[in-house]
DNA sequence: AACTGGCACTCGAAACCGCGGAGTGCCAGG
DNA sequence: CCTGGCACTCCGCGGTTTCGAGTGCCAGTT
């Protein structure tokens, strides 16, 4: 175990070598922190916090930087979350309550995030999976082609295009539409497929087959298609570190391509608690110098999506934490409202 | 007037350069092209051609590279567009094909053109103001809430939310939809207003307030908010030139963060020709090095939106305006079909 | 035992230097 | 109008030197 003195030491590395971008040493510690002891007894606390993988020298010689490990222990240990402020969270509110439909909502909370914490910002958009059905639509738009529209309790707005096998009348499709409303509105999309199993069943022969083709791609949408939609922003933000890479730079911007990496970032836990994934924790090579900030956010009480930002691991834990947590709550609230 | 050879000159300094990313010499240029002329020659050439203002010495006794002017000539008068391979066509055709919905095939469009060019992809939403109406639908969420939900002919679809004055009836509402699918459906967006002017004075005088909020709404998403979304891919490409400047992808990447500089980029042009524009002719700081290449693509004979890239000024130009057109003529294809 | 001042040592960053070579401009001759 | 030759320029590169921040260790103090 650590003893206080040597956290705090720890401490004070992470705090000026996310300030300053440079290995710190003794004596600047002991200069900007009142430690109440020597450069010589900061060093050889240091020796220790090196022995113990905490910190590490770029080179011998040099001062020291805090290691994955190091970052970890400090924000498990150190670093509360730090409150933004109410001017901020008031330009939060008002940016976020202009937006017209659920992909402004998106935009403009990528943007928010983006400019807040100064880094790569990640949203995702609210799963379907976990929502629920506020209404769905039929249209014709030629004797055996119907558009199916979905809309969710956040807002989302999803069509199909459904190619029936033969035609069929509107008052069959105006029909189809009011069962099917009548047994799936409210309903979480996991809910649904008991629930229509049996509709083809009410119709006549001639119709089964065009009914049939609407519920599967219904099904197909609610449940076979997990496909999330992401959107980032922000990503002028990494040239702002990394005055040494245009090597560290592409794998990144790589990894931010891939919507399949980008969902896997935000990591799958369902609870709405914060996560903080450093360095190396991150399965994705190339992502092994940044570190990731993801909370879910939702209308309700529950999570239905996540959103984030990913930075170095040389970020500054406590205010991007503050940020991310107050993004999320204040999109949950403007999504329960719509 | 140039003659023949200095042209010639020119094309194999702009060919070389944008292969070797290098300034080329005289001698290099004499073994690399049988030009059937001496170095001494071709530096005669040469410095004219710098006078001219075509070329330029990065330092002295260095070799040339080709200016803006000198790209803009070699554009203009000496390159084709070369046509994609059919293994490269028959990619394309299978890539697109496998699109859900429009978002898909806009996703997918970045992705093709990012891969195809090796550059930065920009792709427009099919516009609103140019697309015609499809259908228009209206849900009662609440007594007195509504949802609008407006079908393209591109596939896009709008949705808005309506806060009724006055709760409006099942039957109204029913009454309300046919007679403005009747007045609209197939109809430009900007034909639309005059068409539904009279709409309120049809109804009882109770539900009017309610019609003109519907009404107003559905001007409002067709005419009045002209805010294109865009979509763009590729950003790890800016990292394969640009060994020298983290310096040059820092505006670039801001640049294109920004919605209404890359609708600017793309160009307002509602004709389907090709446009090019070279380093300085972009309006826009930071994108001085760049060059873009857009054009517009459309599911009829008239381009509803654009597509480009932008990439570096030494691009290969002749290919990359080749997999642009190709590309949006695909593209055009897919969304006729849909 | 814990802390401190002192000291020799290490090693990277920056400055400096010299050189090779690619490339140029010019000129005189075909 | 083209060409070979020639002197010149300057960049880029590798090696050396210097400088200084920072370290580890030790002996001395509390």
């Amino acid at each position: 175990m650590l003893s206080e003195r040597r956290l705090e030491v720890l401490r004070a590395i992470v705090q000026d070598y996310v300030g300053t971008e440079e290995p710190v040493g003794s004596k600047a510690l002991t200069e900007r922190h009142h430690l109440g002891v020597s450069p010589a007894t900061v060093r050889n606390d240091m020796a220790v916090l090196e022995d113990e993988g905490y910190i590490a020298q770029p080179h011998t010689s040099a001062g020291r930087i805090p290691t994955d490990k190091g970052y970890r222990l400090f924000v498990d240990k150190m670093a509360g979350v730090k409150p933004l402020s109410a001017a901020e969270r008031r330009a939060i509110q008002n940016f976020l309550e202009g937006a017209v439909d659920l992909d402004d909502v998106v935009a403009r909370t990528v943007r928010l995030l983006a400019q807040l914490t100064r880094q790569v910002a990640v949203v995702q958009y609210p799963s379907l999976t976990r929502s629920s059905v506020r209404h769905v639509e039929l249209l014709s738009l030629a004797p055996a082609r119907l558009m199916l529209v979905l809309i969710t309790d956040t807002g989302r707005v999803e069509q199909r295009l459904i190619d029936c096998p033969a035609p069929v009348t509107e008052t069959v499709l105006a029909d189809l539409r009011a069962r099917l409303n009548a047994r799936v509105v409210g309903r979480r999309f996991a809910d649904v497929p008991p629930l229509v199993q049996d509709l083809p069943e009410s119709f006549e022969a001639d119709d089964r087959p065009a009914v049939a083709a609407v519920l599967s791609t219904l099904l197909e949408t609610l449940v076979e298609r997990p496909e999330e939609r992401i959107m980032l922003g922000g990503a002028a933000n990494l040239t702002r570190f990394n005055h040494d890479f245009p090597l560290t730079i592409r794998p990144v911007l790589e990894a931010l391509e891939e919507q399949m990496v980008l969902l896997k970032l935000l990591g799958e836990a369902t609870d709405s608690a914060m996560t903080v994934r450093i360095g190396h924790e991150n399965f994705h090579e190339g992502l092994n110098s940044t570190s990731v900030v993801a909370v879910g956010y939702g209308s309700g009480d529950e999570a239905v999506a996540k959103l984030g930002v990913v930075g170095p691991t040389r970020m500054d834990y406590p205010g991007t934490m503050g940020a991310v947590r107050a993004v999320a709550r204040y999109v949950g609230q403007i999504l329960a409202e719509s």
